[in-house]
DNA sequence: AGTGATCGTCACAAACTTGTCATAAATTCA
DNA sequence: TGAATTTATGACAAGTTTGTGACGATCACT
């Protein structure tokens, strides 16, 4: 799955390394630079999807770049966590009105920081932030009620989506059709053992992508399992 | 303009009280209970906007009302900001994790807690906090009471301006018809769930445009969502 | 009271799903 | 190899879900 892009304004070097190290230890893809101007340039074109923004830096003030942030369409509505020192609750205030969603006085603890930073992209980026489920190439969304495979969006009926839905909880472990018949139909469904089956191939229809392999495994005399292709 | 209603979970009377007049006088719409499991029975019937749980409560715990609102459907995208005692940060972690989405530690500002509850109402239901929401090619100014797509003003029913309202505020999130009825209609509205589905054909016929796509998405067997289009 | 807009319901049409069967293909094992 | 067992596949009719136009009721405003 794709990492989330943090942008960190930091202009100190030692505090900006030590979160570098630990955003990408947590899966984040980290750009740092200490400069408020460099910041909203590259902000502008890359479009990160998270910027943390320290309040005292060089060049263009840290609520400064805020404003810009929000002003500008391509990123008005990337999150923004501000860090500033301790005690200044007025800055606090002006930088969640400017349009910060986050905000935090050092010291603080990075665990602290990552903690809300997750957070925050938990709300806004659902399906980066583990509301969805990846089994290899397969991620779907049940929110939203879509399934993807690489990158392509796929198209399938309701029983083969609960169908791989479930599968997809369950990864890997094969199931009898009775078993499959119980998760997915109801345990008081009266329907034929081998409609399962149908449903399979329907299912393996819905998800067959040119050059990629059937994740769907038949074991004989046993059942169908979903494996990680 | 509707208020954003708010659940104050808070045992401390003094504080309570305190807090639901700072509120108030910021508009907000606000219900104080120190029980929590009160909280979670007003939850589920009333879906407010957003919840402030103390951590330290009588009866069920903080983070245990905050992991059964996580897990009621109707009440598992409210927000939800923590307040726990100094110097917890396992507590703050755990909280965040549970799905959380603020934390602060007592004793703080009723400054900054309304900074933050605004920040995030401002992030969530950009229509509450009198900004404009954009999906896709759609813009809507809840104040002023205008739809517009691609520069067309576009003009629709004051029941298809509710239901886009509500979907462009819960983007590509499919709804069932039972669950568009208890947002759009209200909770103790009876209706008919076919209802809904003239209602997104008028929608549909409100929002339509020459050489736009269609953004109102039908997902058989579970209901419509809104794709950014 | 009159006008026009909006609302909820219905009935029917259209679109899509579903479970079953018959048959083909694959696999196992003696 | 050949018979027996198990799975894959295409077709189809019944069933379910959604789209749509029409209609009377209601409401806001004149």
């Amino acid at each position: 799955m794709k990492q989330p892009r943090l942008l960190l304004v930091e202009d100190d070097p030692a505090l900006a390394e030590l979160l570098e190290f630990r955003f990408k230890a947590e899966n984040y893809d980290v750009r740092v630079t200490p400069d408020g101007d460099e910041a909203l340039l590259w902000a502008s074109e890359e479009a990160p999807d998270l910027v943390i923004l320290d309040w005292m830096i060089e060049g263009t003030s840290g609520i400064e770049v805020c404003r810009r942030l929000r002003r500008d369409k391509a990123t008005a509505h990337v999150p923004i966590v501000m860090l500033t020192a301790r005690g200044a609750e007025d800055d606090m205030i002006r930088g969640l009105e400017t349009g910060a969603d986050d905000y935090l006085t050092k010291p603080f603890s990075p665990r602290e920081l990552i903690a809300r930073v997750s957070a925050i992209m938990r709300r806004i980026r659902p399906a980066l932030a583990g509301e969805s489920i990846t089994v290899g190439d397969l991620t779907m969304d049940a929110t939203a009620h879509k399934v993807t495979r690489r990158g392509s969006i796929l198209a399938l009926g309701p029983t083969e989506f609960r169908l791989l839905k479930f599968f997809m909880e369950h990864p890997g472990r094969v199931f009898s059709r009775g078993q499959l018949l119980d998760a997915v139909w109801g345990t008081d469904s009266d329907i034929e053992l081998r409609t399962v089956d149908v449903h399979i191939r329907r299912l393996r229809k819905g998800i067959e992508l040119e050059g990629a392999p059937d994740p769907v495994r038949t074991v004989r005399s046993a059942g169908y399992a979903l494996e990680a292709v």
